[in-house]
DNA sequence: TTTTAGTACCTTGTATTGCAAGGTACTGTA
DNA sequence: TACAGTACCTTGCAATACAAGGTACTAAAA
């Protein structure tokens, strides 16, 4: 048991609620999705980021179009749908559920750390 | 592709930061644990925290006392060993980095909310 | 023309973990 | 002796992050 692993384990789940957030921003790729994760220091592999849009995809949560790119292949431009929307804001207000959760589980460990 | 499905994997890994943080306050046994986990509104099953308490304690992040209890069998009281207390502290780093990441990622989320 | 570098896409198999569903064993009471 | 309540535990499944591998397009260098 290290704590790198569990790390990874974590993010299960909170990667999907991430990357709908970035998508609903603007339309967007995923070599750029991964560069905006890793601005807000969460390195995600493509073996992890591509199967993930898959599935939203195919859980009709996202679409996408392709858009021709100076310099380089053609790119898919993913957007959110309204189905995705919705599930967004779920996935939203389950994670601020389990934020507070923790919170109150961990008390003790924030005291020690204003302590510091 | 459902919420309810999300939540859960939502939890993986941070069940164990919340369990060694409830341990790490006060020598406790399982159906206590599952107890005050449910305080904090984080339900979960006998199915789940038996072999995750047996992983730590396989870890040495965990050892346990038995102790008697009057009208229903032994229990087993867990504490947290130095080395788990080291895994904890690094547990709740995590954590912390994950909450602030997913800050980042949201922010147009919170926007929303606080203008409701 | 061929090769190389960079970008963008994708798939397969593995490890881990939460949980449903089932079980055993101890205590005190009816 | 049977039952209810508590405490312990195990097996098998589903889901996901990721390592490691691959294909295909563009443009510039050899």
């Amino acid at each position: 048991m290290n704590v790198e692993n569990t790390k990874k384990q974590m993010r299960k789940g909170v990667l999907e609620l991430c990357i709908l957030a970035i998508i609903s921003e603007e339309e967007t790729y995923s070599t750029d999705i991964i560069a905006k994760l890793k601005e807000a220091e969460l390195i995600v592999k493509e073996g992890t980021l591509y199967p993930l849009l898959s599935r939203l995809k195919t859980a009709g949560l996202l679409h996408y179009n392709w858009r021709e790119s100076e310099n380089s292949p053609p790119r898919k431009y993913y957007f959110v749908t309204e189905e995705g929307t919705n599930f967004l804001n779920n996935l939203w207000s389950s994670w601020s559920q389990l934020v507070s959760s923790v919170n109150l589980t961990t008390k003790q460990l924030q005291t020690v750390e204003k302590l510091e």
